[in-house]
DNA sequence: AACGTTTCCGGTAACGTTACCGAAATCTTT
DNA sequence: AAAGATTTCGGTAACGTTACCGGAAACGTT
C-alpha cells in the first residue's frame, strides 16, 4: 500500500505539497498539482479515509439502521438513501435489527465508534438507553417515523407520511361508494405507524355515525396469512362486512386470497382495500385498491435532510410528512343495494 | 468527545495501560483493569475506529456491491451476508450499481480508501480496470457468480448456484410430464446466468431429440411486461407449444398474465415454469412451478467464506456451486392427449 | 538595485490509537 | 535480606493524513 510518502519521495517534495495537490488546495503551482496527481496514478496511490478521518473529525460515513432490508418498504429506502449520498462521495453502513432492541443497542454503540457523521434510523421502541446511546453519536439524525407526545424533546428530526389521514380518506372513499360495514385487520398493537392507521380507520367512521365497536377490529399477525385468518374470524363475528381495511397490502391480498377460496365475490360481495402499494399489489388477480406510500422518496427526501443537517452549522430540527396517495383498482367497489 | 487520554488522566494511568485494559491484552493487573472499565463507562468513552484501523492496519469493514438492493434477491443475499458479519463485529459497507461499470469503478475506489478488508460482489462484466481495481485492493474477494473461461486465472472465490444443470432439470420435467414443445423466454443475452439457462434449456431439448431452433427462444426484456410481449412473440412463432421456460419468475408470472387475459388455460393448454421463487410465486392465483434459488444461503456462505479467507493465512480460492430445488406448483401440468 | 508583494513550498505538530521496549514494582526463592 | 524471577506499568514511536506557520523563491515597483 503506497502513502502520501511515497508520492512525496519519488517528487522530491514534501508531503505538504503533496497533500494540497490531492486536496485541491490553494499554494501549489499548477505544473507541480499535475506533477503530483501524475506520479499518484503512476504508483497506484489512493488516499487513506481512515487516517484523513482522524485529523479532520469527519468520517464521510453515514449510518443506516433499519428493521429488514428484505422488506420492499426498506429496501426502496435503502436504495434512496444511498443515490443521494453516493453522489457526494460518503458511504452507508446498514445494519438489520428486526427491532431487536439488542442487536440496536448493537449496532448504534459500532456506529459510535466508527464516528459516523449522520444516521437514519427506524428503531422500534425510543428506549432511554437507546437514544442515550443516539445522543452520544453527537451527530444529526433523521427518523423514520413521528414522534410521540413523550418524545417531542428529542432533537431529531422525522419523516414519514401521515398514516392518520391516510387511513382517514381511504374508508372515507369506501363510505362515500356505498359502505356501511367496514372491517379492519391489522398486525399489531405495537407498531406506530398501524396505530395512527387505525385511529384514521376508527375516527373516520365515527365522523359518518358508522356503527364501530371492537367486533369490526382483527388483529391477527403479520403476512399473507394471517390476512386470511384475519379476515375469517372478521366474518365470523361481523357477518355484514361489506369492505375490509386492512392496515397493509400483505394482509389484503391475504385477505384476497380467502375470500377467493371461499367463493366471495371480490368486489361485489366484499371491497378489500391496503396500505402500501407493493409492486405485486397491481397484478391483475389481485388488482389492489391501496394506499401508495412514496417509498424511495422517503430515502432521497431523509438523506438530503441530512445532507443539510450535516452541512449548516446550527440545524433546527424538522418534522417532514410526505403526502400519500389512494390508487384505486378493482378490489373494491360500489356496495351493491342487494347485499 | 472523550480519548483514551482523558480516561488515563482520570485515573492517573498511562495511554498504554487503558489500551491494555480496553483490549483484554495481558500485562495488566485486574483490578487496574476493572477501574479502567468502570472509568470508561463514567466517562462515556467509546474507541475510535478509524484511530484503530489506522495503526492496525485492519479496518474491520467489508464491502458489498450489488446491483440493486430492491431485488429480492440482493436483498436476502444482503441479509445473510450482514447475519453472519454483524456477529463478528464487521461492518458492512453497502452500494448498488445497477451493473453500471462507472458506478462500480466509482464504488470500488472508494472502498480502496476505507481500506476495506475483504468484499463480496457482483459486478456486470468484470472489465480489465474494474479487475485493476480489485486488485489494487488486495483483500480476499468473493464473487457472486461463476468465472468464465478467460477469467479462471484471477484469484477469487465464488459462488453460486448451477444455473445450467438446474434449467436442464426442469425442462427434462416438463419433457416428463409429455410435452414436446417448449419454449423458451429469457431477458437478456447478456446476463450470465441467463445464458447459462438457455444452454441448459437447449442441451436439454437436443439430448431428448426435441426440436429446437431460434424460434422457440424469445429474448423480450426485464420484468412483467416483457414476459407478456414475449409469450406473445412465441405463440406468434410457434402456435403449437404446449410448455414455456421463463429465465425468471417475474417473466413467467407476466406470461401467466397474458395466458389468462387471451383466454388460455394452464396448466391444461399451457404450462409455464420459471426460476428463482419469489414469494409472491406461491399465491394461488400464480402457484408457479419454479426453480428455488437459496438465496439468503448464498449471502450467509458467501460471508462465511470471507470470514475464512480473512482469518486464514494464505486462502486458496474456492468456487462454490450450491444446490437449487424444482418447486412443482400448478402452472404446470401433464401434456393433454388432444391439445 | 533595493524594496515590498505575492506565490509557492517545507517542517513540525497533531488526530487517537496500538506496538514495542525498558523499567519499576511485586513476588519467590534461598 | 539479598538475589532473581515475574508481574505490571510508563514512555516513545508509529500509523497516514491534514493544519498551521514560517520562510524561500519569484515577481513587480520605484
Amino acid at each position: 500500500m503506497r502513502t502520501i510518502k511515497d508520492v512525496a519521495h519519488e517528487l522530491g517534495l514534501s508531503v505538504s505539497t503533496v497533500s494540497r495537490a490531492l486536496n485541491d488546495k490553494p499554494d501549489i503551482k499548477k505544473e507541480t498539482r499535475e506533477k503530483v496527481l501524475e506520479a499518484m496514478k503512476r504508483l497506484n496511490y489512493s488516499p487513506n479515509a481512515n487516517a484523513r478521518s482522524l485529523i479532520q473529525k469527519k468520517s464521510n460515513m453515514i449510518g443506516l439502521m433499519l428493521s429488514d432490508i428484505t422488506d420492499p418498504f426498506f429496501s426502496e429506502v435503502a436504495l434512496g438513501v444511498e443515490d443521494v449520498f453516493s453522489k457526494v462521495g460518503y458511504q452507508i453502513i446498514y445494519g438489520n435489527t428486526f427491532l431487536d432492541l439488542d442487536k440496536e443497542k448493537q449496532f448504534l454503540s459500532n456506529l459510535l465508534e466508527r464516528k459516523i457523521d449522520g444516521l437514519i434510523m427506524k428503531p422500534g421502541k425510543l428506549d432511554a438507553e437507546l437514544m442515550s446511546l443516539v445522543e452520544r453519536l453527537e451527530v444529526p439524525v433523521v427518523l423514520l417515523r413521528k414522534l410521540d407526545e413523550n418524545e417531542k424533546h428529542l432533537n431529531i428530526s422525522t419523516i414519514d407520511v401521515d398514516h392518520y389521514m391516510a387511513a382517514y380518506k381511504a374508508v372515507e372513499y369506501l363510505i362515500n361508494i356505498g359502505h356501511q360495514n367496514i372491517g379492519f385487520i391489522g398486525m399489531s398493537k405495537d407498531v406506530n405507524e398501524e396505530e395512527e392507521r387505525l385511529n384514521g380507520f376508527s375516527d373516520c367512521l365515527r365522523d359518518h355515525s358508522l356503527e364501530h365497536s371492537v367486533d369490526n377490529v382483527v388483529i391477527s399477525g403479520t403476512g399473507i396469512k394471517h390476512g386470511g385468518t384475519g379476515i375469517q374470524r372478521l366474518m365470523e363475528k361481523k357477518p355484514k362486512i361489506t369492505a375490509v381495511f386492512a392496515a397493509n397490502d400483505l394482509l389484503a391480498i391475504g385477505a384476497l386470497e380467502w375470500l377467493a377460496k371461499n367463493n366471495y365475490r371480490v368486489p361485489e360481495e366484499v371491497s378489500v382495500i391496503g396500505f402500501e402499494d407493493l409492486e405485486i399489489s397491481s397484478l391483475h388477480w389481485i388488482n389492489l385498491t391501496t394506499v401508495k406510500l412514496p417509498r424511495k422518496k422517503i430515502g432521497t427526501q431523509s438523506a438530503e435532510m441530512l445532507m443539510h443537517m450535516l452541512s449548516s452549522e446550527n440545524f433546527e430540527k424538522k418534522e417532514v410528512e410526505l403526502d400519500t396517495q389512494l390508487i384505486i383498482r378493482k378490489s373494491s367497489g360500489n356496495k351493491q343495494i342487494n347485499s
